[in-house]
DNA sequence: ACCAACGGTAAGAATATATTACCGGCGGTA
DNA sequence: TACCGCCGGTAATATATTCTTACCGTTGGT
């Protein structure tokens, strides 16, 4: 189903990166018939390959797995919280200062290319 | 690394879905022993899966997988609630707020299980 | 006490992946 | 022609992961 869609669109992004099989391989650590396999949609995308794929091609994960683009970036961003704090259940702001605490505990990580 | 990461995102986006891992491994035809090893981050989660999980739970994937989305605006009105908050980092601070989104979002979805 | 649902995890079977190697095709070039 | 280097596909098998069932302790309700 869609895994074939992911494996074509990962094929496609990756030609129009301009990269052979073996030089995206290279590049991200992996072996080149593993790209091979997954791009004829017979092996499975592991969702950390997924993300360094995307960014390896230049093109947004939901791009690869949906075929959407997502447009904007965050902007106006500070405001939106407040907005959105305001009408929030006292469960819900329990989860999301969870949530807090765990972006402050993975803070210090790399995602770039 | 990012993987437990997604890990911990994919456990939040569950826990404000309002589903346990039975209901969530059900709905999705997986076993729930599957989900609670990849929320764990002792399994990988598979491209695929990883769509249905972001369907399901109803966040995007680039919030699992990144911890970002991309979207919308709001308004400035309760400002002041989310400056309490703002000893954060400005880059927190952008996570938070998807994660406040993303927790809206499940609000108005299928709450209930 | 019971019961039901939750989430964690152990263990062996089943499946998938990693790694190496070899294949044929294709452009260039001598 | 032959040779070369790079490309992408794939076979083989040792290794690793995942599936599946089952059991555990905890929690909340009756």
């Amino acid at each position: 189903m869609s895994k074939l869609e992911i494996a074509n669109r990962l094929r496609s992004a990756r030609e129009m990166a301009g990269l052979s099989q073996g030089q995206a391989a290279k590049r991200l650590g992996m072996h080149r018939p593993t790209i091979s396999e997954i791009e004829a949609g017979r092996r499975n995308v592991k969702s950390d390959e997924l993300l360094k794929l995307a960014n390896l091609y230049g093109v947004e994960i939901t791009w690869i797995t949906e075929g959407k683009v997502n447009e904007d970036k965050i902007d106006q961003s500070i405001l939106a919280a407040a907005r959105e704090l305001s009408s929030m259940k006292d469960e819900d702001i329990e989860a999301l200062i969870n949530t807090i605490k765990m972006i402050k505990a993975s803070e210090n990580k790399d995602g770039k290319n």
